[in-house]
DNA sequence: GCCACTTTATCCGATATACGGATACGCTGA
DNA sequence: TCAGCGTATCCGTATATCGGATAAAGTGGC
């Protein structure tokens, strides 16, 4: 389960800067993936014991970390939930598309999510769930790789060309074994994707659950994020519903765009 | 508006072990609250400017702050947003609390929340806002001083007499015309919120809504969070909805409480 | 209950690291 | 054009940080 550095890579190798900032963020991001004991993260991250330790408890003192009494285990503090927050009040795509996001889930009966990338992760910005259907793991706090589910599919089929093969460059993990992991069949897939629109994947993140997501744009035509429904497996046999769905998902993505400033037409 | 260290107190002051750290952290908050241009942030927090450069260089690299090109403004950044919602993910109380928080969203027409303390301030932790009305600032990302709104006072009303001391002795600014800010007023209030077991206020946050809140315990008969639903003013002249919403409201955070492993009766 | 082992905590001297004053650049408005 | 504010970068020095080693505490096997 020791997935490394499975968020990284935002320009984190070539300057070391403020060396000791740098690890305790890298710290961070590591218990936020793997929470556990203070060996585990030692090791994950190479760094030398005492080190470790030092930064652990100044972590922990201000709240940035919590640990369990009992096992020693390490896990996000408080703290960092409150600064996180902030990243969202003030976040211009989703104060755009929140009325719609709103709009749609009260028209199904679906999860309705809206993501943005981060490394090589999809992240949920909003989840709106109704609660009479509960879908584990598809609210704030699971991430999961960008070819895992259609929402990271997604997000992915509209980057460049070489970003995608650096993703695809690296690990590829299969979630379930509906999982598409190989990036021949991935490459052929993101295609298909970009060319009509939208994406629908079932059982690859979760046994039980499938999901239609579509991308949308700000006013230079950049892709700034996704809107994903999710639902139960059995929802996506009813030919019809899923035509439904997707008519409201497109519908949603394009008036989140519009309200973003996009407008159709091809790329300046 | 300059809020300097409205969230802090966290054992900050004490040790100065990793010095770069705990600046880094401290920055990352005060942008968290206040964000704005590097000078203010270095204003604010008394470092130097060369230093406080240096660690924004270093965090905005990372992704953790993000700085809008033209006007130079920094920002929390994705990066913090996808380590704070770790937080959740495994988050106990939450989890336990979130089916009896969906029931009673469903139930009613107001947003409901589940908050803890952080600081100062009450922090959101969960928020289910029935698409019908929206409410701002009654989602992720905007958090209240503990005088202000009933779900901070529930909070405050069940610490120790000391906690509560020391909260009434840093500033207590006004939000609306209408925020109890008397030390005095604000302990009689607490006083008769907890041996009535709830909070109510209207148009002590924001002008035109009001609210009713109640404390979750563990099973230490410690209080972890508070439930609370807002809605608009007008809804708290009704005095038979009001009740309704009062009974709503304590079955959930009974439910919540129970959920966790407490039992009712006098504390241990 | 004892012993071997793993994990966590703390010390301390050497050295690399980060600090901050000073200086230079760039933008905005008068 | 110039003044003034905000931003970027340099560089010598002092100091804060590193990590090996050691001690303490916890864990599990038998």
């Amino acid at each position: 389960m020791a997935q490394k550095n499975q968020n990284g890579g935002a320009a984190e190798d070539k300057a070391p800067a403020l060396k000791g900032v740098r690890r305790s963020l890298q710290v961070l991001e590591y218990i936020a993936l793997n929470p556990g004991r203070a060996t585990d993260v030692a090791a994950g991250l190479k760094v030398s014991w005492a080190t470790l330790h030092r930064t652990l408890s100044e972590l922990e003192q201000g709240g940035f970390i919590a640990r369990d009494g009992d096992s020693n285990r390490y896990s996000i503090g408080p703290r960092m939930w409150f600064i996180g927050t902030a990243y969202l009040a003030g976040h211009k795509a989703l104060e755009a598309a929140r009325p719609y996001l709103d709009a749609a889930a009260e028209a199904g009966d679906y999860t309705v999510q809206l993501v943005e990338r981060s490394g090589r992760l999809a992240v949920t910005l909003y989840s709106y769930q109704t609660a009479g259907e509960v879908i584990t793991k598809s609210t704030y706090g699971y991430h999961f790789p960008l070819h895992c589910g259609s929402k990271g599919q997604v997000l992915l089929a509209y980057s460049t060309a070489q970003a995608i093969e650096e993703f695809l460059s690296g690990p590829l993990e299969s979630l379930t074994p509906e999982t598409l992991s190989q990036p021949k069949a991935l490459r052929k897939r993101l295609k298909e994707i970009k060319s009509q629109g939208y994406a629908q994947t079932v059982g690859d993140v979760q046994h039980f659950t499938g999901s239609l997501s579509a991308p949308v744009f700000d006013r230079t035509h950049q892709v700034i994020g996704a809107v994903c429904f999710i639902t139960a497996r059995s929802a996506f046999r009813d030919a019809a519903q899923v035509e439904t769905m997707l008519e409201t998902l497109l519908r949603t993505t394009q008036s989140a765009s519009l309200a973003l400033g996009w407008r159709p037409g091809a790329a300046p």
